[in-house]
DNA sequence: CGGTATCCCCTAAGATACTG
DNA sequence: CAGTATCTTAGGGGATACCG
């Protein structure tokens, strides 16, 4: 049963107990790790935003995602249903219907996801010219070592040519 | 220089173009994906949230966060610093002094942050409950069908010594 | 002190095949 | 249709060693 979370209880840890960013603790057992990790992953995000629209069966999500392999979908949607975002209701008809809706504890989640994609939106251009400014800088001292080792090279060259 | 976004411009694809959902996905070179997947990874929250409070140099973060490998504490910060979500000081002292700050940007994405710790905080019962009733439902599937296994085995076992 | 370079392992995700 | 089981591969991340 390629397990989710893992079985130790496990609080998060609160070594320090100074104050809460050690509550933001990256070790396992950690309830804010760990719904970020299902918010962050891969599909998760993408299944949430389009079940808010409207309840889905499997194969519509999987059309509607698009690359999302069968077994990371139906992985994707156990957890979510685990963590009671998502629902699972299977009608017993042939062929089998399985219907996924989110609950109004994912509905809540969604909201609160939906204003990190807000920030994203509002801060793209800023983020792209962040990276823009670090890869040039980054260019020009590659480009500079590379000058100082060329000199080096060429010092040394000269130093040895004139031994012989 | 291990890489860190695909160099390929690859902007959100938003090939279906009616709303904003195609804006989440999962494919390379989409914003949002990139920001959360920087937000997700096993240290960047936690940086944030230290240098958030005030500046800190390289040893004093490699201190406070216990368990990060110098490697990783580096690539972290890069990725951060890229961003422009951190900064990055060097004095030119000996021995040399560096001093990673949290920029306005990065402050604000903080802001964000913390409402989906919040989330988290106010939801983590139900959380639990739900996977404690998911772990409950499944445990009683399972035990069903290695009943079921059992009278299938006993059924054979009973046809097969009837044969002989 | 504040890194980078190298090696290596292990897990997460993809491809493929099979089932109720 | 809606999955699970199995195999394989890529890369995230730790340990270690070395450099400015």
């Amino acid at each position: 049963m390629e397990d989710g979370t893992s079985p130790t209880p496990g609080y998060c840890a609160d070594t320090d107990a100074d104050y809460d960013v050690a509550q933001w603790d990256a070790r396992e057992g950690c309830e804010v790790r760990q719904i970020l990790d299902r918010v962050a992953d891969k599909w998760s995000l993408l299944v949430i935003a389009l079940l808010e629209r409207r309840t889905l069966r499997f194969t519509e999500l999987r059309r509607e995602i698009d690359g999302v392999s069968q077994r990371m979908l139906a992985r994707t949607l156990r957890h979510l249903e685990r963590d009671g975002l998502v629902s699972r209701t299977v009608y017993a008809t042939v062929p089998p219907r399985v219907e996924y809706r989110l609950t109004d504890l994912g509905g809540t989640l969604h909201e609160t996801i939906k204003s990190l994609v807000t920030w994203t939106e509002a801060h793209q251009s800023e983020i792209a010219g962040a990276r823009a400014a670090y890869d040039r800088r980054a260019a020009a001292e590659q480009a500079d070592a590379e000058r100082a080792a060329a000199e080096r090279d060429r010092i040394a060259r000269d130093v040895l040519s004139g031994r012989r």
